[in-house]
DNA sequence: GAGCACTGC
C-alpha cells in the first residue's frame, strides 16, 4: 500500500462546508469584537461549527497580523495541525507555507510570509523556551482545550501568566459546554483585582457557535449487561437485519476485544441467508499496520455494510464518513499512575458523559443516525462528567522538569487548571533529584538538568543518552539508536500477514543475550543498512513506519547533542575494532550507561519462569512477551517501562546489568539499601 | 508464562 511511505497524509477531510454557510459566519462582528474588546474569548462551538479554520481568517481580516505578527492555532495532533492548515491555505487561495503554514515537530512548513500557522500545542510548549512571552503572536488560540491534554493544560496555565505581562496578546481557547465556565474563571483575575485595568467580569467572554450536525437518536440498553462484546454482537445483528442502510461504528476498549468481537460476528454472519445485505468487519487500533487501517476509510462494496470495531481512536483522532450507527460499550482503556509504586497502569474503566457524547456524535456527521448504548440511562447519569484530566493520573517529572527549564521555580504552587495530587509532584521531584537534574535545592542542575530538559526524551533516557557521551562509556552512537528506537509508540515487530510465527522468529534473529535495548540497536541498525528497504521491513516482520520515525528522531537528539558541544561525528569512527575504552567491550559499556538512567527501574530475576522481584524484594514483576528474557536468563536488570494490565505487573525493554554497576553510578541509592540488607 | 488505550516534543 502506497500509505506505508507516506503516514502522515490526512486520509479523509473533515466534511466540507462553504464556509459562507457556515453558522460562524453570522457571528463574525461578534466574534471580533469580543477578541478586540477581552483578553481573553472562550469559544463553545461543536464539531462542524467551523471555529478552527474560520476563526484565524477572521483574526486576519482584522487586521491582527498588521504590525508582522503572526496568529497561532494550536492542535493536540499532528494530522489535524496539518490538514487544518492546508484547508486555510485553500480558502485563502494562499501555497502551504506561504501566508498559511504549520509546524510539528520534523516537518516546519511556514516562512517568512506566514501569518497564520498551525502548530501543535507541545511545539509552542518548547517554543516558550527562545521566548518566553510569545511575542511574535498577536493572537493565540487553544483548540480542542477542554480534551484537558497534559500539554494543553500547561499550556493555558503559561499563557494566564503571558497575558499578565502582555496586554496586547489575545488568547482564544475553544472548549465544550462544560469547561467553559471553568476557562474563563480560572483566566480572570480574583473577585476585586485589576488585570491591566480590567476586572473579573471585563476579562472576558464565552462565544457559542452552532454546530452543523444532525440529529443522532440515543438509545439504551434496558437490562445492564455484564458481557458488552456479546451485547455489543447482537446490536449489531439487530441493527444489520432491522435497520436501513448505513455503516456502523462500534466502540471497544483494545485489540483483543477487537478481535474477539469480530470472531464471535464472523460465527453469526456465516448463518446470514445468502440473499441478505453482506456485512464487513473491520478492525481499527494504532498498533494496526498502515495498509490495514487504510481499509476502514473505503467504501464498502455495494450490498456491503460496513462494521468498524474500533479503540477510542475513532473518537477524536480519526474521521470516518458515512457512520449511521454507533454502538457504545460505555467503557475505555485508561493509562493511570500510581504514584506510590512508580507503576503505570493500564484499565478498563467507564467512560465520562462528555466521552459517550463525542462518540455518539460520530453518527450524525452525514445524516441523521443512531447511536446505541449498552448501558442503562441510569448508568449514564451516574458517569463522571468529563474525563480525568490527564495532568491528575500522569507521571509529571517530564512536565516538571520543562516548567523549571521555563523559569518556574515554585511547582508546587504553579497555577494549574487542575493542581495534580501533591504526591504525583513529589514523587517527580524525587525521581529528578535521583537522576541528577534537581540539585537539594530543587533547582535545575547546569548543564545536565538544563540538557535534560531541553532533550525531548523522559527523564530517565534522556540522562542515558548524556551519559553515553563520558568517555568511560563512549557509546553515543549507539546510544541515540537505542534512544530513538524507544521512543516509538507502536511496536516494532508487526505480523505482515497475521502469522505469529514469522514475528516471534524475526524476533529471534535479532536477539542477543544482553537484553532488549541492543536487540533494539541491531534492529536499527540492520535497518538502516538495509537502505530503510520496505521489502526488508516485510521479510522481517519490522514496521517500515515505525523505523523510518526512529531515524527521523535520531537525526533531531544527534542535533541536539550537537547543540550542547558534543562532536557526534567524532565518535561515529568507533566502530566494532574500537570496541575497547578502557578495556570495556561495547556491548558492557551500553548496559553499564544504561543503568546510570535506569538505576531505579532494577528488578533480579526469580524463577525459570521470566518472573522477577524489585530490588526491595516485595514486588513481583513479569518479563512482557516481547522481551528477550522472556525467554533467555539473567541476574540483574534494568527496564525502560513498568505496566500493570490484568492485574500483572510487565517490564518492558529489559537489559542485563550487574549490582556493582547500580552502586557505582547510584550510590545514594544503592548503598543505603546494601547496608539495610 | 502470553501482551501493547491514545497523543506529543
Amino acid at each position: 500500500m502506497a500509505d506505508e511511505e507516506d503516514p502522515d497524509v490526512p486520509i479523509l477531510p473533515d466534511l466540507y462546508k462553504p464556509p459562507a454557510l457556515l453558522p460562524i459566519a453570522q457571528l463574525k462582528d461578534q466574534l471580533l469584537y469580543t477578541i478586540e474588546t477581552y483578553p481573553v474569548t472562550i469559544v463553545v462551538g461543536a464539531t462542524g461549527s467551523g471555529k478552527t479554520t474560520q476563526i484565524p481568517k477572521f483574526c486576519l481580516d482584522a487586521g491582527w497580523c498588521a504590525d508582522g505578527k503572526q496568529i497561532a492555532v494550536t492542535q493536540p495532533r499532528r494530522i489535524a495541525a496539518t490538514s487544518v492548515a492546508a484547508r486555510v491555505a485553500e480558502e485563502l487561495g494562499t501555497l502551504l507555507g506561504q501566508r498559511v503554514g504549520y509546524s510539528i515537530r520534523f516537518e516546519d512548513v511556514t516562512s517568512a510570509n506566514t501569518q497564520v500557522k498551525f502548530l501543535t500545542d507541545g511545539l509552542l510548549l518548547r517554543e516558550m523556551l527562545v521566548d518566553p512571552l510569545l511575542n511574535r503572536y498577536s493572537v493565540i488560540m487553544v483548540d480542542e482545550a477542554h480534551e484537558r491534554s497534559l500539554s494543553s493544560d500547561i499550556l493555558l496555565s503559561l499563557l494566564k501568566k503571558v497575558l499578565r505581562k502582555r496586554d496586547d496578546l489575545r488568547v482564544v481557547v475553544s472548549s465544550a459546554t462544560l469547561e467553559a465556565e471553568r476557562f474563563l474563571n480560572f483566566f480572570a483575575p480574583d473577585e476585586g483585582e485589576k488585570v491591566h485595568g480590567k476586572s473579573k467580569e471585563e476579562y472576558g467572554r464565552i462565544v457559542g457557535i452552532q454546530g452543523r450536525t444532525y440529529p443522532v437518536e440515543i438509545q439504551y440498553i434496558i437490562e445492564p449487561t455484564n458481557n458488552y462484546v456479546e451485547a455489543a454482537v447482537d446490536a449489531i445483528m439487530n441493527i444489520h437485519t432491522s435497520e436501513s442502510d448505513g455503516d456502523i461504528l462500534v466502540f471497544l476498549t483494545g485489540r483483543e476485544e477487537i478481535d474477539d468481537t469480530i470472531d464471535l460476528l464472523g460465527d453469526r454472519i456465516a448463518d446470514m441467508s445468502s440473499k441478505q445485505q453482506k456485512l464487513l468487519t473491520l478492525p481499527l487500533y494504532a498498533g494496526l499496520p498502515t495498509d490495514a487501517q487504510m481499509f476502514v476509510f473505503q467504501k464498502a462494496p455495494t450490498n456491503t455494510r460496513k462494521v468498524i470495531l474500533s479503540t477510542n481512536i475513532a473518537e477524536a483522532s480519526v474521521t470516518i464518513d458515512d457512520i449511521v450507527y454507533v454502538i457504545d460499550s460505555g467503557y475505555v482503556k485508561l493509562r493511570t499512575y500510581d504514584a506510590r509504586l512508580g507503576i503505570e497502569t493500564l484499565n478498563v474503566l467507564p467512560v465520562s458523559q462528555a466521552s459517550a457524547t463525542q462518540r455518539a456524535g460520530r453518527a450524525g456527521r452525514t445524516r441523521p443516525g443512531k447511536c446505541f448504548r449498552l448501558y442503562t440511562e441510569e448508568t449514564y447519569k451516574s458517569l463522571e462528567e468529563a474525563t480525568f484530566p490527564e495532568i491528575q493520573r500522569s507521571n509529571l517529572a517530564p512536565v516538571i522538569l520543562q516548567l523549571l527549564n521555563l523559569g518556574i521555580t515554585n511547582v508546587v504552587r504553579f497555577d494549574y487548571l487542575s493542581p495534580p495530587p501533591s504526591s504525583l509532584i513529589t514523587r517527580a521531584l524525587d525521581l529528578l533529584y535521583s537522576l541528577g537534574a534537581l540539585d537539594i535545592h530543587a533547582r535545575l542542575t547546569k548543564p545536565l538538568g538544563t540538557r535534560m530538559a531541553e532533550l525531548p526524551l523522559p527523564p530517565q533516557l534522556a540522562r542515558t543518552l548524556l551519559s553515553s557521551c563520558a568517555p568511560q562509556f563512549s557509546c553515543v552512537n549507539e546510544m541515540l539508536s537505542i534512544c530513538a528506537m524507544l521512543t516509538l509508540q507502536s511496536p516494532v515487530f508487526v505480523a505482515h500477514d497475521g502469522s505469529k510465527a514469522a514475528l516471534e522468529a524475526a524476533r529471534r534473529r535479532f536477539s542477543v543475550r544482553q537484553g532488549d535495548h541492543l536487540t533494539l540497536y541491531n534492529v536499527f541498525q540492520a535497518f538502516v543498512s538495509s537502505g530503510a528497504s520496505v521489502l526488508f521491513c516485510r521479510e522481517n516482520a519490522l514496521n517500515h513506519k515505525s523505523l523510518v520515525r526512529a531515524v527521523s528522531v535520531r537525526k533531531q537528539l544527534a542535533a541536539y547533542l550537537s547543540r550542547f558541544g558534543v562532536d557526534v561525528s567524532a565518535t561515529a569512527v568507533c566502530g566494532p575494532e574500537v570496541l575497547a575504552a578502557g578495556g570495556v567491550p561495547l556491548p558492557e559499556r551500553i548496559c553499564r550507561c544504561l543503568a546510570t538512567g535506569l538505576f531505579a527501574h532494577a528488578a533480579r530475576m526469580k524463577g525459570e519462569d521470566g518472573s522477577f522481584v524489585t530490588v526491595d524484594g516485595k514486588t513481583v514483576l513479569w518479563a512482557h512477551p516481547s522481551s528477550v528474557f522472556f525467554h533467555r536468563k539473567a541476574e540483574w536488570v534494568v527496564y525502560t517501562e513498568m505496566l500493570e494490565t490484568k492485574g500483572k505487573i510487565y517490564i518492558r525493554d529489559l537489559s542485563s546489568v550487574e549490582m556493582d554497576w547500580l552502586v557505582e553510578y547510584a550510590p545514594e541509592v544503592y548503598r543505603v539499601r546494601e547496608g539495610k540488607r
